[in-house]
Parts: structure tokens; C-alpha cells; sequence
DNA sequence: TATTTTTGCTTAAACGTTTAAGCAAATATA
DNA sequence: TATATTTGCTTAAACGTTTAAGCAAAAATA
């Protein structure tokens, strides 16, 4: 039943009675290929049902289609929609991608990128675990000479191409917002200083409490792994304070929606008591009630411009990276929590 | 600064005046070559940075170890988790995996399905979204002589290895706990009946119906997408009937996130005046108050059973497929929503 | 009509690896 | 000591494609 010997250009060859070199060419469309002969050709093709054989054509052009995709995970919103839109870019360009996960492990990270490497993939598009701080890992993509691109989570260090949102900017919107609704105390549930987006998110908290003339107290600030546990556990600490907050702002709605059971189940109103927003408008913030006030990332737009710069990168010959940044502004969706 | 040549076995023959064949055979420590030369050529690949060249050694092998994974889609905890865990159990058997999601789509199925044929790889293990009925494209699969192996949404027709629960016997499960808190009339927002699975858990909610000597009415059960927006539909639907159900169990999780809006919205207490139970034990039926009863459907052995059912079937030679399956017993997870 | 250009193919090498076959030297066996 | 076996390598072909170079025939140009 299986057809148990593939067919290649050869036995296509062989029925016409012309050459391999000839039917490569008649698939490619090659000027120098009569009109004829492309349709026998195709025909024959087919007929024999013929599936050309990626290996040995990527072999030979040293090029495989194939690029590689690192997220921390895949089960968040953000990455899956990231991951959708560079798919849908690249497919029109005849590019396949691989995705790994990290699962915020370094390790795991470049085991991954060692599998990609070895994959030959022709690039890689990545957002850094929360783990990762050594980046020789990813010096050694560099040194592979393809490109490489990050998006929300680089460094600058690397100097190459980055995608992400503002922010610095986004904080400003967020604290501005609670300022507008009255808050006088507003804490802030960040994630580690040393991944640049959480760092400059904490940089923008601080500045525009200043801006507003509010309160800049250690308390009110924590460092967390944004995860519902960790989340949870910073809440119950603010909650703990001699001066409670009246408003929260954690850099992620996992870390978020932990804050919002604990405050649940102390029974402390929300927005009423205490006003509440995440950052990742991941959909279950809208599910819940009170439904969570929350920064909308553009994952469409990160996903098509990390693929498009790809592209570009991918044509240059030979390749050169800078510190190429494209920074994109993001969105507060106001929602129950926070009014 | 980016190695421009890469290193192959020849540069490292070179050096030691030896062979290709010897390095290669060095490399994969054949029983013919003296551990000195072994020695001489790991320090030697060492020293140049030597990274094999998978498409090369793919191409005359005939193996790819790729592995092409298809699913719905990966942002659901059910799929992201049985894609980790096949990754887990391939990985250590030195297969790598490529992911592709069909978005439920038949069309973007067959693309998929399409890509990773060109892609060489060793086998394919997919999930089928909602929409496909025409199996031909996975004949395809058959026909090339790889594996296919399908989990969670499969058919029978394609005399395949599938992984699954027991669908049948889980609307069972939820009825009988239904029934034991009291419920008279269940409602059943079940999935489309031309897919499998969710076709057993119709049957079985229909003749655990009538094992518990309940009313089977046509108007309770209702053939649904199992999205959010449709399951707010659905429920609307039976909020709107003349004599409304006590219970409503739906068959996806979002689904009967979309009921629960819903009768949130016309202040219906559940599970006091209505209780609620869903399926596939997504995060956020925790995350919810109340939360909702759900049905956990073992993904990681689903996908570690997966991959291992690929593992045997590569082995073989010649590839033998029939019909092979291998069902779970559910879990139900009893949460607010229904007691 | 003679020369140049274009068309439409062929030949052969290359991509980097693996592997069957072979062969000399070293070692074991009779 | 003569023969058989083992060791440790080499040579060469193969995987299926692409592509540079080349060449005869056809068509265009002078």
C-alpha cells in the first residue's frame, strides 16, 4: 500500500527522457526551460506523486526555510499570538518554523538553542526566559552568522534586532490612570530588575510616582517571579503593611490574578477597597469578576515585525546586526478592577 | 567576527591527516577505530567548534529525526502540556519536534500537514481540529510510510494508534455526580458530533441519562463550537426555554465559561439555582468564582504515551499501522460549580 | 550567406555526511 | 612458520538536489 520508494527528479527524468537538471529546473520555472517540457514535467511530477526532498535541496543552497522560535512557554496568550503572526509572515515566504519552549529554564534555553543550531535553521526569533542573564548562548547564534531577533524579553547587550513595547511609557499609563481614580498608595509587583523590560517598568513606576507627587516607599515595591504563587504570597506581604496600599499594579496577570484571590478571600473590595492591573491582557483578565484592568502588548504586530525583520535581515549578504530596537506603544484596557 | 566557513569532518581529516570516514566513524565512536584517533578527533572537532550538519547526515540516512506535531491550537493548557511531555520523552531519544497549529481549520490542517511532509520528518503525531472530516490529507501521511500517530481528537477510519480518554464513560462520571447532588434536568452543550469524542460524550450522557432515569429531552441537548462566544449562546438558548435545566454540563471548558457569563449576567446563582460542569480542567476553572467542576484529562500521560507509541513504530520494519488504542480513565475534578 | 545571439537542453560537480567494500598491518591461531 | 583473524584505516559511492559551464540547434542579425 505504502509507496515505499519516493520519487525523485531522477524517475521523473527517466519517463521523459531528459535530464535531472532539466526537471529541477522546469519545477523552478527556469526561463531557460521550453513552456513544454515545464508542462510535461509538472504533469509527470504529478503522476508520481512527487514531493520534492527538503533535505538535500536545503543541503545544496545551504539554506533549510527553517526558522527557529523560543518562547518561555507557549501556553500564554501573548507568545501563542506572537507565534501565530510570525507564522503567518514567514509562510508566505516559504518559511517553516520550529517552536521550543523554554519553560523560563536557562538550561532549557540552550539546549534549545543548540537543537535549533543543529537543525540548521537559516535564523532564530526569541523571548529571553526569566532565568537567563549569561548570554553567551546567545553569542553563539551570533557567531553562526544568522540572524537573530528578540522580542519582549532581550537585551541590549546583544545588539541586535529587538522588538517589544514601551515600558517605561506603559507604567507612566498605568500610574497615571490610578492617580486619575484618586490613588494615593499605589504599590508595585514587579518582576526581576535584571530582565530589561521588568527593570524598566519599575524605573517607570518610580518616576511617575514622582510625577504625581505620591508616596515612594520600599514597602510598596516588591520584586516577584510573577507567577500566581509568587503573586499570591506578594499580596498577602502588602496586605500585611501598617499602610496598606489602596491600589496594585503587578507587572503580570498571573501575578495579578493571585493578588485578586487573596484580596477575595481577606474580603477586601475590589476596585472598591483596593484598585487592581495586571499587564498582558491575557483573556482571563476579562473573564473574571471583577474583570482586570490590563496592558495589551500587540502581540499581532510584535509576532508580524519580529518575522518581517527577519526577512530583511535573512537578504543581507553579508549579514550585519545592530542594536535595532522597534518600540511599539501599548495599551491600557481599563476594566472593572481599576474603577 | 562571525566564523564564516563553518567546520566539516574534512577540515578536521585534515588536520590529522586522516579520512572523512575515519573522523565520522571517530565521531560516532565505531568499534573500528582506536581510541587514540577517537581521542585526537573530539579535541581536534572540539578546538575548530565543529557542529554537525544535520541536513548532510539527515539526507544519507534517510532520517530526519523531526518529528511534526500538529495541533488545534497551542495557547490551551491541554495541548501546551501534551506538547511538553512529547517533547520530554523524544528529546531523550535524540528527536526534535515541530510544532504546528491548525487554528481549527481544515485548510491551515492540511498546509500543516504538507509542510512537515517537505520537512522529511520521521512521523507525525496531531490532534484534528473541528472542522476536518475529509481525512484524505492524513491518508497522505499514511501513504508515505511514516508513523501518524493522533491523540485526544482522532478516528477510527484511519486504523491509526490514538491516545485519548475515555470520553463515554466521563459524561457517565458527570452525571452520576450531577444526579447525586440532586439534579433533574442536565443540560448538554456538547461539542460537534462528527468528531469522535465529542460524539461519545453525547452518547454517554445520553444513556447515562436514562440509566439514572432522568428526562432525555431534545431541547437539553445542544450541538455547540465550544468557544466562548458560542457557549454564552447556548446557554442564553436554554436560559430561554420554558422548563430550564438545574445542571448544564458542557463539553469544553471555555464553553462553560461562556454559560457561567451568562447566567452571571441574569443573576442566576451557581451552583445554587444552576450547577455547572465543563471539560478539560483549564487553569482558569480554578481561577473563577465559583470555580467550575471540570474534567482533567491526563495530558501529560497523553502525550508521553504518544510519543512513546511513535518511538516503537519507527523502530519498525517494515511500518505496521492498525488500529491501536489506548484510552485513559478521566478525572473529575469537583469544584463550586457544581455542589 | 555568414555570423552572432538565443534557446533548450546536458554534463558534471557540489553540498556534508554515512557506509559498504577493501586492504595492509598487526595480532592470534594452528 | 604458515595461515587465519582482527584492527584500523582508506577509497569511493551514495543520499536528492542545485547550478555553473558548456554545447548543439534554432533563430535573429548583418
Amino acid at each position: 500500500m505504502a509507496n515505499n520508494k519516493k520519487t525523485t527528479i531522477k524517475d521523473i527524468a527517466n519517463v521523459l527522457n531528459i535530464s535531472a537538471a532539466a526537471v529541477s529546473k522546469a519545477l523552478h520555472d527556469d526561463s531557460r526551460i521550453s513552456a513544454k517540457t515545464k508542462e510535461a514535467v509538472k504533469k509527470v511530477a504529478e503522476e508520481l506523486n512527487y514531493q520534492p526532498n527538503h533535505l538535500a535541496s536545503a543541503l545544496r543552497r545551504g539554506k533549510s526555510n527553517l526558522v527557529g522560535v523560543i518562547v518561555p512557554r507557549t501556553n500564554s496568550n501573548f507568545f501563542s499570538s506572537v507565534i501565530q503572526h510570525i507564522e503567518e509572515v514567514l509562510d508566505k515566504e516559504g518559511y517553516n518554523i520550529i517552536i521550543t519552549q523554554s519553560s523560563e529554564s536557562f538550561e532549557k534555553e540552550c539546549k534549545n538553542i543548540d537543537t535549533l543550531l543543529f537543525t540548521q535553521v537559516d535564523g532564530i526569533i526569541a523571548s529571553m526566559a526569566n532565568e537567563t542573564i549569561d548570554l553567551n548562548y546567545y553569542e553563539k547564534i551570533k557567531s553562526k552568522g544568522i540572524p537573530l531577533i528578540l522580542f519582549d524579553r532581550g537585551e541590549n547587550d546583544l545588539n541586535v534586532d529587538y522588538i517589544g513595547i514601551d515600558d517605561y511609557e506603559s507604567s507612566h499609563m498605568i500610574v497615571k490612570h490610578l492617580a486619575e481614580q484618586g490613588c494615593k498608595r499605589i504599590a508595585h509587583i514587579g518582576g526581576y530588575r535584571h530582565t530589561r523590560i521588568y527593570n524598566n517598568r519599575i524605573k517607570g513606576y518610580i518616576d511617575a510616582i514622582k510625577k504625581y507627587d505620591l508616596p515612594i516607599e520600599d514597602e510598596l515595591l516588591v520584586e516577584s517571579s510573577l507567577t500566581i504563587e509568587d503573586g499570591r504570597k506578594k499580596m498577602s506581604q502588602l496586605l500585611a503593611l501598617k499602610n496598606r496600599p489602596d491600589a496594585v499594579y503587578a507587572a503580570g496577570d498571573y501575578a495579578a490574578l493571585g493578588a485578586l484571590q487573596v484580596l477575595q478571600e481577606n474580603e477586601i473590595k475590589v476596585p472598591d477597597d483596593i484598585r487592581l492591573i495586571g499587564f498582558g491582557n491575557e483573556p482571563f483578565t476579562s473573564m473574571l469578576s471583577p474583570s482586570i484592568t490590563s496592558v495589551n502588548q500587540h502581540s499581532e504586530k510584535i509576532g508580524a515585525l519580529a518575522a518581517q525583520t527577519f526577512l530583511e535581515r535573512v537578504k543581507m549578504n553579508p549579514l550585519v546586526q545592530t542594536l535595532n530596537k522597534i518600540i511599539l506603544e501599548a495599551e491600557l484596557i481599563e476594566r472593572d478592577s481599576s474603577k
